[in-house]
RNA sequence: GGGCGUUUAGCUCAGUUGGAAGAGUGCUUGGUUUGCAACCAAGAUGUCGUGGGUUCAAAUCCCACAACGUCCA
């Protein structure tokens, strides 16, 4: 993270409050302390938490939400005093973000538009305290005493733009604001603090940095973020050119909890801020009857001292457990704290999945409460895992309280007056089928375990790694749930190998790494020279269809993805034609010259400029007259109008969860990707196409603006976005009355009535969480009707019967073809028992062996249902050889086996002498051998062979 | 977005090297029992997910598709 190379940080309020200059003899960082003998930065493996059972902070007496509450109430307060705007925190689900799936940081709120200068900010200097959720940390929630996966960022931000004279403020005025708050609002006194100089470098940007140590613990981080990655820039940090960006931005991050746990001191932070939750899950594991066994053990002061050594200790992930615990040990008795490793282990591991469960319900809360469908892809996967997690922790615990009973609780307590997207009822839904589906999975992970182990001795101590690698990534069963599983089927030794997880996640992020190797797709055309942007006339009349227009350019493909036949780009000054985008396909048409008429296969866009690719070329400065293939617009239209129609209706049945993952319009369909966290129904499918025909009918037109980002996402939120996150600063938008607003590049009808009707042919599950739904429109569901009319036309006059009857009718006969296929067995062995038993021509015996030889009809299942009839029978020892002209010929031998026919005759050796008389092989085994051949004409011969060599 | 797995009787699942589709449970009938549970005996139930391919021969090998599941980014 460390980027050296920056000027040191000397601010005139450093000085002014009596703080040095020093550096850090642990991490050689610069820090700046008002104690001039310090020489440690206040965060390193020395700088133990000062804080705990004596808050740093005071004034805060609450805990829990109230604490949290109040904290954030004091910091927002603080900085509307000078003059910050205090915006409403955005979702958790970063859905105007395309680089990432969760809000990370509070800077992520403005990312990559306002930070790149494109869009105004929605206020500056501005103040937020925004819920962020990072799940990199996740095993060490609970452990650790101050891990969190979610947690609040509180900030100030100013977007400063030197090069047009807007400054709010930079460093000094930062540093001022930051110390005033700490030391008046919170009163921490300033020999509390030092200020550590530590440049910040991340996602393309850098910038000097100062962290604010308080007691040993982080609380915030001020970044002054001024440079943006570039191959030219003119300073250096880890590797990395970096030069300053015309947009100087002022990055804080204070987290909320921490200084929620600063004011109360507990031993971990989460007892500060979910201590009911902690209390009740502690009294439901029955924890205290544990923690009363040894009443001399000062509970308080143990975890106390935990905490403090995990602040100072790093702890590797994939460290091992046991060798964990021995540290431990060692270092608490070294404290004066002896407890015994048996009393260690009984006490913080059922502690540690205490404390995680809130954490993880709280993220799971707010990732649900904004609109997130669990899946097993993408941001739903991240939900999964937590619901999985806490799931998992709860059964360790002994706890029996359904998952969503638990989440009901925490909301109660922890997220009261919390405005979520998803109602109540259905975030609990959500859960309840959570738990359902990950109940399902245990019970079929014993079966499939029992499976894997079946080659392994039952005293047995260790699972080979295959096997567990492949239980936990195609099955989802944790080594650890294999182990307890597997002792409970009879494997009474099993242990997990030391070692096992880490190498695991190693070989996770070895895999991620491999799978990271983006593709890089050739572009269109080589280069474009500097043009006017082509002016697009379809959104001003999406009627119009045709136009007059020059040509600015013409360039040959290069690219792959190309319609076939098309060998130039045409770029005009202004186009009719609909550019493929946002789902939309392409138009095709003619583009034309007096003396030259070239077809339109169809239509790109590259930055800002039209392409329309064609077979032939044009001249620069050539006037054309082009038109767009009108039917096929106008059913594009359909289907694009039809599928934002649809998304509505599917929103108003479903629930507000409905968010569109992806969408598709061609002539032929409309596909409409939606988030919903079970399979859809007939029923559910009529609903929605209902509620959207009834919208052609009420809405008489749609409404098109354009807004500035800024305003856009005021006036409509996020879910504007659902097609994807648009580039620029201007939006479009399309609102059809308050049934769908989306921001939209496609051409869309004024009158949703132009559509006529709208199908939903069919759902199919894309993935796990996602539905799609197959919708026809317009001209196109016409057809699709005719075409499902003919079918059933085509598919009655088979039975010669009205379409109606089909489906009786069809039944009937598939049940009177299955009754027949078994008399027809049937009678097959009958005629073969028929044919053998009488001593006829095909039956003789040969000392005490039957010997049945002779042609039947059919193919080798049949031939093998006769020979059961002939072979099975051990009171009648038999030898079958049984032949066929199908198929080019088949023969088939038996003998029953155990018999003195067995004894006799070897299957495999008399079919490879006879098989030959047909062109043909097989095998087998000796009691049973099959073959085939080419030449059915010589079946007479093979089995007059096989008479003779059996000697009759 | 990438990886992996599963799909066989109503249900839960076996099926080894390609060579005669199985078990447990449930079901039907009969027996035993005051009744239930249990037991004994006999029996029925299969588009081996769908569609192609390889082969004399495919549940088994290959390809595509579908449904379901799972790990990771």
């Amino acid at each position: 993270m460390c980027c050296m190379g920056l000027p040191p940080i000397d601010l005139a309020v450093f000085h002014s409050e009596g703080y040095v200059r020093k550096q850090c003899r642990i991490t050689d960082l610069w820090f700046w302390s008002t104690d001039a003998t310090r020489d440690t930065c206040g965060d390193t493996s020395e700088d133990e938490y000062t804080f705990i059972g004596k808050p740093l902070i005071q004034g805060f007496a609450m805990r829990g939400k109230a604490l949290k509450d109040a904290m954030r109430e004091a910091f927002l307060t603080f900085f509307e005093q000078v003059e910050h705007t205090r915006i409403e925190p955005y979702p958790v689900l970063a859905r105007w973000r395309d680089d990432i799936h969760l809000t990370i940081a509070s800077i992520a709120d403005f990312q990559p538009h306002v930070t790149s200068g494109d869009v105004e900010p929605p206020a500056n200097p501005l103040t937020i305290s925004q819920p962020c959720i990072r799940l990199t940390d996740v095993d060490a929630v609970g452990r650790s005493g101050r891990h969190l996966t979610t947690f609040e960022m509180m900030a100030h931000h100013a977007f400063n733009r030197p090069n047009d004279g807007k400054l709010y403020y930079w460093m000094e005025e930062c540093v001022q604001y930051c110390h005033e708050l700490m030391t008046s609002t919170f009163g921490i006194p300033a020999g509390e603090i030092t200020y550590v100089e530590n440049p910040w470098c991340g996602g393309g940007n850098a910038g000097a940095a100062v962290e604010v140590i308080v007691g040993g613990l982080e609380l915030a981080t001020l970044v002054f973020m001024n440079m943006e990655e570039h191959p030219d820039g003119d300073i250096e940090l880890k590797g990395d050119r970096y030069r300053e960006m015309p947009l100087q931005i002022i990055d804080t991050g204070y987290g909320l909890e921490r200084f929620c746990w600063a004011a109360a001191g507990t031993p971990t932070i989460y007892e500060a801020i979910y201590p009911e939750t902690v209390a009740w899950l502690k009294d439901l594991s029955g924890f205290s009857t544990i923690s009363s066994q040894w009443p001399e053990l000062n509970l308080d002061a143990l975890l106390g001292e935990m905490s403090r050594l995990n602040g100072i200790m790093n702890i590797e992930p994939g460290v091992d457990a046991v060798e964990l615990r021995s540290i431990f040990l060692r270092r608490l008795a070294e404290r004066g704290i002896s407890v015994t490793s048996e009393q260690f282990t009984a006490i913080t591991e059922p502690l540690a999945k205490i404390y995680a469960i809130p954490d993880h319900l709280h993220a799971l809360s707010h990732m649900l409460g904004d609109g997130l469908v669990p899946s097993n892809s993408k941001a739903g996967y991240l939900a999964r895992m937590l619901a999985r997690r806490t799931l998992r922790l709860r059964d360790d615990l002994g706890i029996q309280v359904p998952l969503a009973e638990l989440a009901q609780h925490h909301i109660a307590v922890n997220l009261d007056g919390q405005s979520m997207k998803q109602t109540h009822d259905g975030l609990l839904g959500i859960l309840e089928l959570e738990e359902e589906r990950y109940g399902e999975m245990i019970r079929k992970g014993g079966n499939v375990i029992v499976t894997q182990l079946k080659g392994l001795a039952k005293d047995a101590d260790t699972v080979p790694d295959e096997t567990l690698f492949h239980l936990n990534d195609s099955h989802g069963l944790a080594p650890d749930m294999v182990v307890a599983l597997g002792q409970n089927a009879g494997w009474t030794n099993l242990q997990i190998r030391t070692g096992f997880a880490a190498e695991m996640a190693e070989r996770h992020a070895l895999i991620a790494k491999q799978a990271a190797q983006a593709v890089e797709q050739k572009p269109l055309v080589e280069t474009i020279p500097q043009l006017p942007s082509t002016v697009a006339l379809y959104y001003e009349d999406v009627q119009q269809r045709e136009f007059d227009a020059s040509v600015l350019a013409v360039r040959p493909l290069v690219g792959e993805d190309v319609p076939e036949g098309a060998t130039h780009a045409v770029i005009l000054d202004k186009s009719c034609f609909y550019p493929e985008g946002g789902g939309q396909e392409g138009d095709y048409g003619l583009l034309s010259t007096d003396s030259k008429h070239l077809e339109v296969l169809d239509t790109r866009k590259v930055g800002g400029h039209i392409l329309h690719l064609v077979c032939g070329t044009f001249e620069t400065g050539d006037l054309v007259h082009g038109s767009i293939d009108w039917n096929r617009r106008k059913q594009l239209m359909d289907h694009h109008t039809a599928v934002h129609i649809v998304g509505g209706a599917a929103r108003r049945v479903l629930g507000p969860h409905i968010y569109q993952a992806g969408a598709n319009k061609s002539v032929e369909s409309g596909r409409l990707d939606i988030t919903h966290f079970n399979r859809l129904s007939r029923s559910d499918l009529d609903a929605i196409e209902s509620i959207a025909n009834e919208v052609l009918g009420q809405v008489q037109r749609t409404e098109k603006t354009e807004l500035n980002r800024k305003d856009a996402d005021k006036k409509y939120g996020f879910d504007l976005y659902q097609g994807g996150a648009p580039k620029g600063n201007s939006i479009r938008i399309l609102r059809i009355a308050d049934h769908d607003i989306q921001a939209c590049g496609g051409t869309h009808h004024d009158e949703p009535g132009q559509i006529g009707s709208i199908r939903i042919v069919r759902s199919a599950a894309v993935q796990d969480g996602v539905e799609r739904l197959h919708i026809v429109a317009g001209q196109a569901a016409l057809n699709y009707a005719r075409k499902q009319d003919e079918l059933l036309r085509k598919a009655s006059d088979v039975y010669g019967i009205p379409t109606h009857d089909l489906p009786k009718t069809t039944e009937r006969f598939y049940a009177e073809w299955k009754e027949q296929r078994k008399t027809i067995e049937q009678l097959e062995a009958e005629i073969v028992r028929l044919r053998t038993s009488g001593g006829g021509s095909d039956s003789s015996e040969i000392d005490g062996v039957r010997i049945v030889i002779m042609e039947v009809t059919g193919d080798l299942k049949k031939m093998t249902k006769m020979l059961k009839e002939l072979t099975l029978d051990a009171n009648q020892p038999t030898l079958a050889v049984l032949g066929s002209r199908e198929g080019g010929g088949k023969l088939m031998i038996a003998v029953t086996e155990d018999t003195v026919a067995s004894e006799r005759y070897d299957a495999v050796a008399l079919l490879r002498t006879i098989a030959p008389h047909i062109k043909g092989g097989g095998g087998g085994r000796p009691t049973l051998a099959q073959g085939g051949g080419s030449y059915p004409e010589g079946l007479d011969e093979a089995l007059s062979a096989a008479r003779s060599e059996v000697g009759l």
